[in-house]
DNA sequence: TGTACATCAGTGAACGCGCGTTCACTGATGTAC
DNA sequence: TGTACATCAGTGAACGCGCGTTCACTGATGTAC
């Protein structure tokens, strides 16, 4: 039943593109083939390069809106709550949950595509993608950062994320291990502990 | 030039599983061909199977012999260190150094593999070495934290190793640009900072 | 120690398979009258 | 509004390619005498 009205094409384009931004998440770059995509959006691989210049740039389009995604929800979880705390378990806890470990597909682009991003060469679409959609949830996080000092919360930053990223990384890795819910459960307290409930502040570098 | 002698065979057995080592770690465990792996040993592909029943069960091999490596390493910079932030540096400096950064060969096997692991069935036996090989790192990151709270020094000692997996991984993935230096310093003066330095201890949960 | 022969490590062609991509085709859509 | 025709979104077969793996072959190695 080829030709369908072009309103229906473009549902269909933007179809594909939100099965590849779950899918590219879930399997990896290169863990999916374009028949994989078409098949989830519920057609058949032929019609691909109809809506795609090729699977790379269905990949740097579907890696962007992940990005994006991300990028308003923290925003959103963030501006949701006037209190720092508040605002930092909004942000952390999902991130760091159960759920968020094992639905890779709905979570974060970072951690789904940071080691495919290590063999990608310096020049590739796909980095510029992941260069710029890690800015601006380093941008999102650092509101949680806020000492007045812009060098140390800088940095404050940078390990804070790093250590989200670790954190789930290796969440995933060992799903199904007593460590995977250790890991996260470490991280997350780690990152939500407060003056008024620890012995500690949050480290200040 | 076709049977050489048994010792040979071993010994080329042997450049085999060491090219492996090296190129898993720098390609990822599908980045690599056994086309490859036997070019890069000095050998034709034929022979690949004479050695190992699959490309898989080299990858087991090869994953655990990077494993010990890393291991061996840590526990040999440990135990050259009497002093407590000595060792730290020890430990920490190479790690997020420029130099591991961009030698994923001869470094991590656990930042190398934990994207592949996500991907892997439960089951798996290249994910049993994995997690082997996980569990003894994590021990030797744990002679480092010792305040004789065993379960605070199990949560810190996750948070700082997660932090050092997420901060290599991150900064691997965003080498060439300025970020990626900014990530291994932080996370490398995060780690390492102690009371007379700077204004905070390290970190308690 | 020397000879004759069986063994087997490594070679390179070949296999089936899945991949990204191309293309002739189809028939409903969209348009010109 | 109704009709005739051009357009083109989607189909599915086919392409070349690289992959993991197999196998007939070769000739130096290792062994039996």
């Amino acid at each position: 039943m080829p030709r369908v009205s072009r309103k229906q094409a473009d549902l269909n384009r933007e179809i594909i593109v939100e099965a590849a931004t779950r899918l590219f998440r879930e399997r990896g770059l290169h863990g999916i083939s374009v028949v994989d995509v078409m098949g989830a959006a519920g057609l058949t691989h032929g019609g691909f390069y109809g809506h795609f210049e090729s699977k790379e740039a269905l990949a740097r389009e579907a890696g962007g809106r992940a990005f994006e995604q991300s990028a308003e929800r923290w925003k959103a979880r963030i501006a949701e709550h006037d209190d720092k705390t508040a605002a930092r378990h909004a942000l952390v806890d999902p991130y760091l949950s159960a759920a968020s470990r094992d639905n890779p597909g709905d979570s974060c682009p970072v951690v789904a595509f940071a080691g495919d991003m290590c063999h990608e060469a310096t020049d590739s679409g796909l980095r510029q993608t992941f260069m710029e959609g890690l800015d601006k949830l380093l941008e999102s996080y650092g509101s949680l950062v806020n000492s007045g000092d812009a060098e140390r919360d800088r940095r404050q930053a940078l390990v804070e994320y790093s250590l989200m990223v670790g954190a789930l990384t290796l969440a995933r890795a060992t799903r199904g291990e007593p460590l995977s819910d250790e890991i996260l459960d470490a991280a997350r307290a780690f990152l939500t502990a407060d003056d008024s409930t620890t012995t500690a502040a949050i480290p200040i570098l």
